[in-house]
DNA sequence: CTTTGACACTTAACATGTTAAGTTTTATTC
DNA sequence: GAATAAAACTTAACATGTTAAGTGTCAAAG
């Protein structure tokens, strides 16, 4: 048995992973500079717009930020006029995120060019290698978390 | 034309690679916790232990890591006596990033059992799944950071 | 009506990610 | 040989990741 049974690291499913983030981010990250957000911003605005009124906890999980940080983030977002943050008056434990006029005119704004974006991404990967490949990731999710995770919510 | 153009949130490839790693991430988490190592630093010490004597801009790549963060991490574990970092005398701009005797030390304790976890992920996900994985990957990167990145180093 | 428990955040503390600016060390150029 | 350029870090400042502990709110139990 050797000393290192470890695999190479550049075969390894977490570097793996990490790097193509990387790569695919690098696309994105001039855009996210130029209005002045950050990635993890970028996916709070994002689903919040998807579902207005959403609950943090939810909502943390849709981006995949730990909840310590999103109540970090949405201080700032709320600070900056981009969403809203109500707390319900009957159940003062629910709390509802909705996207605020300045958060509606970014999203309005940095969309297209987002979307274009991820158009090249599409191209140069090829619309069915990359529809396959979410698919991929997607299996792997269910299999490594469990069948309970991939409901819809 | 629609006013958000976006993709679905859960169907785009930020997102699924964020997931995914997730997913992978936490079989490890506990182990990593275990031996009071980041998964950075982990990072770290599995390129080093590769490549021994590695430079720190290579390191950096090879670990997916940003210069400044590896700043700081090599401190910390050159504190912890787990590496050794050297300026060559001959060009002082010449570093060389070895496994101190501690650091080795944790790499063959904790190697089986990082070993036994990637072993499990592979059965769960099946051995060419994984391995056609990976190579998607791989293809996306070489794709995304156009051919001349994908050289061995 | 107080207590307990569960849930949903929130704080705190430290590590890392990210960008911009500063430093050091060599090799080049004039 | 002083000025410049280039490469390789290093610092700084702020945002987020990560874990542990703390706080507030409501429902159920006693």
């Amino acid at each position: 048995m050797p000393d290192f049974p470890l695999s190479q690291t550049r075969r390894t499913l977490p570097i793996a992973l990490l790097r193509a983030r990387e790569a695919v981010m690098e696309r994105f990250r001039p855009m996210l500079r130029a209005i002045d957000v950050t990635e993890a911003q970028w996916r709070v605005l994002r689903v919040v717009q998807e579902i207005p009124g959403i609950e943090p906890t939810r909502l943390a999980e849709q981006a995949v930020i730990l909840a310590p940080s999103l109540t970090r983030i949405l201080k700032t977002l709320e600070s900056r006029g981009l969403v809203t943050v109500e707390r319900a008056a009957e159940d003062r434990r629910r709390t509802q995120v909705r996207l605020a006029p300045g958060g509606d005119r970014l999203l309005r704004e940095a969309s297209r060019e987002s979307a274009a974006i991820y158009a090249t991404i599409e191209r140069e990967l090829g619309a069915e290698d990359l529809a396959a490949l979410i698919d991929k990731l997607d299996v792997l999710l269910t299999r490594l978390n469990g069948p309970g995770d991939a409901a819809d919510g």
